[in-house]
DNA sequence: AGCACGCCGACT
DNA sequence: GTCGGCGTGCTC
């Protein structure tokens, strides 16, 4: 016999090993083991096993690593579709689904428990002490810890365990940590007949189980997330588990309340948890304890072993495109998977990406609409203020008022900017030099309380100086504005309105969570902050949000830029008038007529989606046509260039009678990041398996080792 | 990816 | 004369 190896290297071959027969018994697809490479020993995952082998002079597999297979069968066919969709090595594809602790072998910690029975030597001074100080834990400490307490040696507390006083165990804790916390369960609400309806057509799925994709298509608190839990406690009916993806930063501890209130067994996958915590969530639901797994785009991977229904929340949401290799997108691989379990997926938005409403308008997904908010309340009137026409263009006199009267009246206000720092460009008024980062195209951003300046592409820092670098004059002006910018003038400007700032820059966990809480109970009044405050918070006592700026995204060089802020005004404006008091939303643009904010001023996804839909098909782009990105990078731009032109010629070879379309070579409009110049070849097509031909052609053009070429399947952004 | 092989330039 | 840069090819 012999068995097919992926190995975790940047190669599609997969490699050829004999099995020997001591070994034969033992093993399964999905298994890692040890095997012989060059020199080495490597681990590689078992992907298959064969009755014959085409290659000549194959090694013998050295060992089994896991006695049970650690991917299974369902996730191993994934990872082959993952493989040949995204162009990765197979050996990638299962190792971006394992959680990296699940790989590493375990360090466990021992710790040392009371068993109560058994008898000191009395001469055992030292022994007694270690007993003395375990008695001061209330739950049993590890073996270090222990003796540091006691100060003394593993001698003593050989001679307690002799004496069977204390017996050293496997550290258990995970067990106890991961008990949930006791949440009130909740009372379903009645749904709504929007609700209603798209449970009814869910529900039929969920019960057959089949394969179908629902679209969600309702604003903030038009009720999606009810229709999730109704459809997920139907398919816990039938005994089978649900995965539900959500964007990493609306993984807040208020969403997951909300299934554990609903729900018994609740595993959570986080990126910001510890590796053990994370290697704990994902074995506890590889043995079948979890009936439902919330977690960000690494959560498609979950190894539930009845797979009966998948939610993707916020499906538009860019942070489930992974900008590693394999740049799988979690929505599309959530499809896919669901379509291989045959169960349903609920995909859920209130500004769907284009992709996914056009496949709701074509009929491939079901598309349900739930128009309005739940229990009645109005969606906020938005008001546009023109900033070209006011001479401050952080807060308009509009804003200024709007801000003034709900405070007064009791209320909270959210500023929005999507930009931290204080200000975006630095320039010397004397001589009209802009502070720029050495090692990108980028202009280095103020951080005032850091008194720094900061990258934000490759995270440079420098000492803030008052002196322009060129000229050396005094005469450095800060202009474009941050939320710490905006921060400062609403402290000056609403002076005794208790105000919280949040940004990755201003707290990060628990910090954050407080920053939050303290805004939710109502000790702040005002909040200035980033995309981070609009998801997965409900602030009911909200009755104004005011977007500072809502231009931020709409001049990017990206086809996207349309949709991104179109997305962004709505997601803001939700968080306005969730409560009784209602709300107001103050959107500051410089332009005014621009369709993406007109559209979203007036909560008209559709509108902006049939526009948007038009503008691409006439351009060729998505979703009217797939696409893909090579990018090519060097610190040396000749070569980087050369490259990018070596791609092109290599895809020309491969463009499937004009099946494929070719743009570029260019320079990337981000021409610089981290040192490396960059090149870029777009790839269109209609369809996926030429654009995937055209893609493999660029994948062996011959490029020196010194470009890094890297192809994004379904890019998030062309820039 | 990592490593060995092999081919041309500038140095103990 | 050799050290080492880097382009090329291979790993079962």
């Amino acid at each position: 016999m012999f068995a097919k190896i992926a190995l975790d290297l940047p190669v599609p071959t997969e490699f050829t090993y004999a099995v020997p027969d001591r070994l034969l018994a033992e093993l399964k697809p999905g298994q890692r083991v040890r095997v012989p490479f060059r020199t080495q020993t490597r681990v590689g995952y078992l992907v298959s096993l064969e009755e014959s082998s085409d290659f000549p002079e194959t090694k013998d597999i050295l060992a089994v690593v896991d006695p049970e297979p650690l991917v299974p069968p369902d996730l191993l066919n994934l990872a082959r579709w993952i493989s040949s969709y995204y162009g990765c090595a197979l050996g990638e594809a299962i190792q971006a689904m394992l959680p990296g602790g699940v790989r590493k072998r375990r360090p466990r910690t021992k710790v040392v428990v009371r068993t109560g029975s058994g008898e000191l030597p009395a001469r055992a001074r030292k022994a007694a002490a270690v007993f003395e100080a375990l008695a001061r834990f209330d739950r049993p400490p590890a073996v270090k810890r222990l003796l540091d307490a006691a100060g003394t040696t593993r001698a003593a507390l050989r001679t307690l365990e002799r004496a069977g006083l204390v017996r050293i165990e496997d550290d258990e804790r995970e067990e106890e940590l991961d008990a949930e916390r006791p949440v009130e369960s909740d009372t379903p609400p009645a749904l709504e007949a929007p609700q209603q309806a798209a449970l009814d057509a869910i529900r039929p799925d969920v019960l057959a189980p089949r394969f179908h994709v629902h679209l969600l298509l309702g604003v903030t608190g038009s009720g999606k997330t009810e229709v999730y839990l109704r459809a997920i406690a139907e398919t816990l009916r039938t005994g089978r588990q649900a995965i539900v993806l959500v964007p990493e930063i609306a993984l807040t501890p208020q969403t997951v309340r909300r299934f554990r209130a609903r729900f018994a067994r609740v595993a959570v996958l986080h990126s910001a948890q510890a590796e053990a915590e994370r290697r704990r969530a994902w074995q506890r639901i590889r043995r079948g304890e979890a009936d439902v797994v919330i977690g960000p785009r690494s959560a498609v991977f979950a190894p539930v072993a009845r797979l009966g229904l998948v939610v993707v929340d916020e499906e538009h949401e860019t942070s489930f495109k992974q900008e590693t290799v394999p740049r799988y997108n979690a929505r599309d691989v959530a499809v896919i998977r669901a379509r291989d379990a045959g169960c349903p997926v609920i995909l859920g938005s209130a500004t769907p990406s284009l992709e996914s409403y056009a496949n709701g308008r074509k009929g491939r997904y079901a598309l349900h609409r739930l128009p309005g908010r739940a229990g009645g309340y109005p969606l906020p009137p938005v008001e546009i203020v023109d900033l070209s026409q006011e001479s401050s263009h952080l807060f308009s006199r509009r804003l200024r008022v709007a801000v003034a009267d709900a405070v007064a009246a009791g209320g909270q206000v959210i500023l929005f900017l999507n930009r931290r720092g204080f200000s975006t460009i630095v320039v010397c008024e004397r001589c009209r030099h802009t502070l720029g980062c050495p090692n990108c195209s980028s202009t280095l951003v103020f951080h005032k309380g850091r008194a720094k300046t900061v990258c934000h592409l490759c995270g440079h820092e420098a000492r803030a100086t008052p002196k322009c670098p060129e000229c050396h004059a005094t005469a450095l002006k800060y202009v474009g504005s941050g939320t710490e910018r905006v921060a400062e003038e609403a402290a000056e400007a609403w002076p005794g309105v208790k105000l919280v700032r949040v940004d990755s820059d201003s707290a990060r966990g628990e910090r954050l969570e407080d920053a939050i809480e303290s805004f939710r109970k109502g000790d702040a009044r005002l909040l200035v902050g980033t995309q981070m405050v609009a998801k997965g918070h409900h602030f009911p006592d909200v009755t104004l949000v005011g977007i500072v700026n809502a231009d931020t995204a709409l001049h990017l060089p990206d086809f996207r830029a349309n949709e991104r802020t179109f997305s962004l005004i709505s997601q803001v404006a939700g968080r306005a008038g969730r409560g009784e008091r209602g709300g107001r939303v103050i959107v500051q643009t410089f332009n005014p007529r621009h369709y993406a904010i007109e559209t979203a001023a007036r909560h008209d996804y559709e509108a902006f989606a049939k526009a948007e839909l038009e503008e691409r098909a006439m351009l060729g782009l998505p979703p009217e046509r797939r696409c893909a990105l090579a990018v090519l990078s060097a610190t040396e731009e000749p070569d980087a260039r050369a490259a990018a032109h070596r791609v092109a010629e290599a895809v020309r070879g491969q463009m499937a009678g004009g099946m494929v379309e070719l743009r570029g070579p260019a320079k990337a409009p981000i021409e610089r990041v981290r040192g490396r110049w960059r090149y870029m070849v777009l790839l269109l097509s209609k369809s996926a398996g030429a654009l995937a031909r055209a893609c493999a052609a660029a994948r062996g053009a011959r490029v020196p080792r010194r470009v890094d070429l890297v192809i994004d399947i379904d890019p998030a952004a062309v820039l």
